[in-house]
DNA sequence: ATTAATTCGCAAATGTCTTGCATATTGTAT
DNA sequence: ATACAATATGCAAGACATTTGCGAATTAAT
């Protein structure tokens, strides 16, 4: 658990609590895939909360700034956003349909300290991310 | 080598070779960095060739297209470029200056067969970046 | 109910990247 | 050297994600 990304830990740091702010949160918490401004301004209006795009992309600054939020970038068109409470993991994304899928296995511990520290080059992130296609592309075709 | 980014294989495949073509492939092949469009362009500029960016532009989707580039989103602003030819690494960006180093180690090849063959997944590329601070950066603090 | 801090909506601006179209350049055939 | 077809280029216009200014609305505490 890396923040705790709740309304109650938003309400102890003294954030205010908006209607924006609690459905965001209620979204990231139960999302199984990152997510982008677009997709939450929709999602929004679709639950009848219609709220104005620059608030949403004022949302995701504002819980990104306080360590809720994580930026992903999984294509140069957009920035995707997940919780930072999510376990450690990378993503497999196919090129054909779309889909996420994380991977929680983690392949670069051994990668990191052995060429890394020989670089002097101290890691604060990483980014890995597979791109090709998944099972179900793969049977279509 | 992937595809080997020179002229004579420009001119062997057919296409034409302009001035700006021959020094793109140029900078592509001496860059120790990936290459963005406003990189390009400010530095054809020094050298005296005046180019729109839509040139610019339209010559990085051309050698992506003919497999000579390939796309590194490094950033979420703007997209970088870098010769296939090159030997299979991976980046070290600071976030401090920065600098773009490579690790030119690879992830455990095992692991990605063992993981990502349970799951059905078709690997077709992958993304690895590390973010943090580099050894000079490291020193100044 | 007051009030201070924060958030929201709206319009305008940024910056990257793309497209349409007319003109210029390149490589090749004559 | 000339003519031609294919391709590349410049310029203006657009598409879009994301940011910013600012006044109005909302939140939470007094
Ligand atoms: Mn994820
Ligand atoms: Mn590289
Ligand atoms: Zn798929
Ligand atoms: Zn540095």
């Amino acid at each position: 658990m890396n923040s705790d990304l709740t309304l109650s830990s938003l309400r102890d740091k003294g954030h205010k609590i908006t209607n924006v702010r609690k459905e965001v949160v209620g979204m990231f918490s139960q999302a199984d895939k990152p997510l982008t401004a677009q997709e939450l301004h929709k999602a929004l209006k679709t639950i009848g909360l219609s709220v104005n795009k620059t608030t949403v992309y004022r949302e995701l600054q504002f819980l990104t700034d306080q360590g809720y939020l994580v930026e992903v970038h999984l294509n140069p068109k957009e920035t995707s956003y997940e919780s930072t409470d999510l376990m450690h993991h990378h993503h497999l994304i196919c090129e054909t349909c779309g889909k996420i899928d994380n991977v929680t296995n983690c392949l670069a511990k051994e990668l990191e300290e052995d060429v890394l520290k020989k670089k002097g080059f101290e890691i604060a992130r990483r980014s890995l991310e597979f791109y090709g296609t998944c099972a179900d592309c793969s049977k279509k075709s």
